[in-house]
RNA sequence: GCCCUUGUAGUUCAACGGAUAGAACUUCGCACCCCUAACGCGAAAAUCCAAGUUCGAUUCUUGGCAAGGGCACCA
């Protein structure tokens, strides 16, 4: 068993590349890029690699004679059957005991079939979701929270230290529009969440239509940074805080704690102080009474740092908000998720940190994800034509109650379904949000694969004992081999930030262990303790992965 | 006008420069309820257009066309 512990399986394609890397030098084409990969036809077997392509032009012979002198000569450990297709590939397909071998790690290892070291020692901060006290969190932020999430445990999952992070817009113009809503209706005393951003909409609307609601909201706004009107600064406070309330009852739901939250009151003083000094340095200039960057010398364009009133904008709390982060954590990276929308703003901040603060700018990596817009027509907070995160959840939870009395298993399938719609595609790309369509609760879906896990745990709950007959059969199943590239997919979703590479390979498992099922007997059968194995190997990957995608995995169904 | 992102079956999404472009929904057919059918098997169906780079391009480059987003005092 010391196999098991050691997990040589978990680095069989790092093996695999080292390998190739040595006999490449052998044939005398040292150093050319190659890939390792799982090829899309299983027949063709468990690893492909595509180096005699690149090395058939530079030793003037055809793929295939390459590939046919690197074969031989390949050194990897375990058992396997090296071939060479006609076009040049080298198969390698892993025999019987050593795919039997990777089924017994993942069975026995539990929790620990999985874990990686590539991130080991490493401290990494990951900001997401970052809704705004006095407006809802939306199906915008349900997304920034979904791919934070995962994100975060795909790091951790590495070997790394993850500190969350939420940044939160506390002051500035959307809260000076809803206090002054929320005064004007005299209301001393909102009771929700939902209030607070009914008074953003209706403060936005004066806003834009009335010139001295604006030249009133504008003065709020600017109090509020300075602070001193007590009965104002008390009033803001426990919006603030009821808003946080509702946030962090969503952020239950959905299985995310924050370590840190970070609010906008606090990054605008020294921001601004931060973006003034810069001035002098020559990183800013002021223009027509406003603190500008200039980032035309670099094909960006100029933004407002500090306004003409003397408030900073976005940008300004930004520079403050990668100081604050510093003196709160020491981290070694640290990775900041938002909408696309803020690619041209972040281009622009990280340009001017990279001059003040070089060291910090090198660290911190902005990952933009898609936007979720509705089917039916642009969705803009300003106007209140939103879906709310609560209202999307309870209209998934009404779905799938239909089929699960059970109210907490109801919410699992639901948020399941939820966050699977949006791990299912690339970080980058918006989705089309359209609540029949994107929300599947059949097929590729959430529920698909808790279901699958659902049914092979059934099975392991009868299994009580260890089950007859003890040999493989002499064919592996397709699950199997699909089992052992477990580690490899989610190091790679790790090293790319990219929680859809593991949702689709979720995805195929499920398939290939629904068919499994559907064909194979495992109680009471002659290999019963055999497929019990492979049942809890399925089992246990699955368990682990929808864990690292953050998707609850329900008892029964 | 400039910049960024994206164009793949009827629809919603995959595909680290590789093998016959994968799924799901829909449609049609089959199976059939024996460890839970939110399941399984089969069929039909797609790379926006044009050049270029490459042994090989959905992927890279350039130019079109189309959609979304951003471009000085919102975040």
């Amino acid at each position: 068993m010391s196999f098991v512990e050691s997990g040589t399986l978990a680095r069989m394609e790092e093996q695999i590349r080292q390998a190739s890397v040595l006999a490449l030098k052998d044939i005398g084409a040292e150093g050319v890029p190659f890939t390792v990969e799982r090829p899309a036809e299983s027949t063709h077997g468990d690893y492909a690699i595509n180096a005699a392509f690149v090395a058939a032009k530079q030793l003037g012979k055809s793929p295939h004679e390459v590939a046919k002198d690197i074969a031989p000569i390949l050194k990897i450990s375990v058992h396997e059957d090296i071939k060479v297709s006609e076009t040049g590939f080298i198969n390698i397909t892993l025999s019987r005991e050593t795919i039997a071998l990777a089924v017994a790690e993942a069975s026995a290892q539990g929790d620990e079939w999985g874990k990686g070291t590539v991130n080991a020692n490493q401290r990494v901060m990951v900001e997401y979701t970052d809704p705004n006290p006095f407006k809802e969190m939306h199906i915008g932020h349900l997304m920034s929270n979904t791919i934070g999430e995962s994100v975060s445990r795909l790091i951790a999952n590495e070997g790394a230290t993850v500190t969350r992070a939420c940044y939160s817009g506390d002051v500035g113009p959307h809260v000076a529009k809803a206090i002054w809503a929320l005064r004007k209706s005299c209301t001393t005393d909102p009771q929700t969440a939902g209030d607070l951003s009914g008074a953003y909409v209706e403060g936005n609307r004066a806003y834009e239509t009335s010139p001295e609601a604006k030249a009133e909201i504008d003065a709020l706004n600017q109090a509020l940074y300075v602070g001193d009107d007590l009965t104002l600064m008390e009033f803001w406070s426990k919006g603030r805080a009821l808003a946080i309330e509702a946030f962090e009852r969503v952020f239950k739901i959905l299985g995310t704690h924050f370590d840190y939250y970070f609010f906008e009151s606090e990054t605008a003083e020294s921001g601004m102080r931060i973006v003034r000094d810069g001035i002098e340095k020559g990183i800013f200039e002021e223009s027509e009474g406003a603190v500008i960057y200039k980032g035309e010398k670099e094909g960006l364009h100029t933004l407002v740092f500090i306004t003409s009133r003397g408030t900073p904008t976005y940008e300004a709390k930004e520079i403050g908000l990668a100081f604050l982060k510093e003196e709160r954590v020491q981290t070694d990276r640290s990775i900041v998720l938002t909408g696309m929308e803020q690619i041209g703003h972040f281009k622009i901040v990280l340009a001017a940190l990279k001059k003040i603060a070089p060291l910090i700018a090198a660290k911190t990596t902005h990952v933009p994800h898609g936007l979720l817009s509705l089917s039916t027509g642009k969705m803009s907070s300003r106007e209140g034509n939103v879906i709310t995160a609560t209202e999307l959840i309870h209209e998934v939870i009404l779905r799938s109650s239909e089929k699960n009395p059970d109210p907490l298993i109801a919410e699992q399938v639901a948020i399941g379904a939820i966050k699977y719609m949006i791990l299912r595609q690339a970080p980058g790309s918006g989705i089309i949000f359209d609540e029949e369509k994107s929300l599947s609760l059949e097929g590729d879906s959430g529920p698909y694969l808790q279901y699958a896990l659902v049914r092979a745990r059934k099975i392991l709950t009868y299994a009580a004992t260890g089950g007859e007959g003890s040999d493989e059969p002499g064919a592996p199943y397709a699950i199997e081999r699909l089992i052992l590239h477990f580690p490899e997919v989610v190091a790679r979703a790790a090293r790319e930030l990219a929680p859809n590479i593991l949702t689709t390979y979720l995805t195929e498992l499920a398939a290939a262990w629904n068919n499994f099922y559907a064909t194979e007997q495992v109680l009471g059968s002659p290999e019963e303790a055999y497929k019990q194995r492979v049942t809890r190997a399925f089992a246990n990957t699955m368990t682990n992965g929808l864990k690292l995608l953050g998707i609850p995995t329900p008892e029964r169904m």
